[in-house]
DNA sequence: AAAAAGTGTAACACTTAGTGTTATAGATAG
DNA sequence: CTATCTATAACACTAAGTGTTACACTTTTT
């Protein structure tokens, strides 16, 4: 199913490229554009434990606040950090909206 | 630390609001207050395997591409379906902001 | 009509994230 | 001076996450 052979990204931006053309002739509805945005996500970059803690400095969050936004456990945030525990895949999304979006967008 | 004994939701509602007024009252600037918030934030209910399939049809999506939104395995948003997992703390957090706010706060 | 692709159920076994707990310690507020 | 907050560290248990395979049904393609 997954293709993953050559890098990827280069060729699922080439084919995304090409869906939007189609898109804006009228070829694929709104809707299916979504689904496809949504299939063509790139996979998020793994966080280091040092990005972590830079990215819990620039909001100035605490370890326990960090942990209740991602609604996960103090304990978990903890061994991330220290580099103990890698974050799972849901968590390395929202630390990507984090990120990108701000906290807001986890309230 | 965690009190847990009387119901919280409750406790935290009140507590909330009283830092609310005080904000107002220019005791706590905009970054307490978000913090606040933040460790406010009631613990995410349960998404049931109904729930989540109904949320899921609601938008229109595949297990494959809810997958990918919540960048899990296509495995796991299975399993979660027919009842035999529990999503984990971070993934209900993407559910309901899916839920909440949309598909396109997660691309 | 037949083949191929997409979607979903089901069972299995393995790995590892998640969690709670406890002890320790520095910094800071009351 | 002593609570409280913050964070490191080690430990053990549980359950989520994952990949894989086989099967079935539907839709699309050739």
């Amino acid at each position: 199913m997954k293709p993953s052979k050559p890098s990827k990204s280069r060729v699922l931006e080439f084919v995304h490229e090409a869906a939007g053309d189609l898109h804006k002739a009228g070829f694929i509805d709104k809707r299916r554009m979504r689904q496809f945005d949504a299939l063509c996500l790139q996979p998020i970059a793994p966080y280091s434990s040092t990005r972590i803690r830079a990215l819990r400095a620039r909001h100035r969050l605490s370890q326990a606040v960090l942990a209740s936004v991602l609604n996960t456990s103090l304990s978990t945030v903890r061994q991330w950090e220290i580099g103990q525990k890698q974050p799972s895949g849901p968590s390395l999304k929202l630390l990507s909206i984090l990120d990108k979006r701000g906290l807001e967008a986890l309230l």
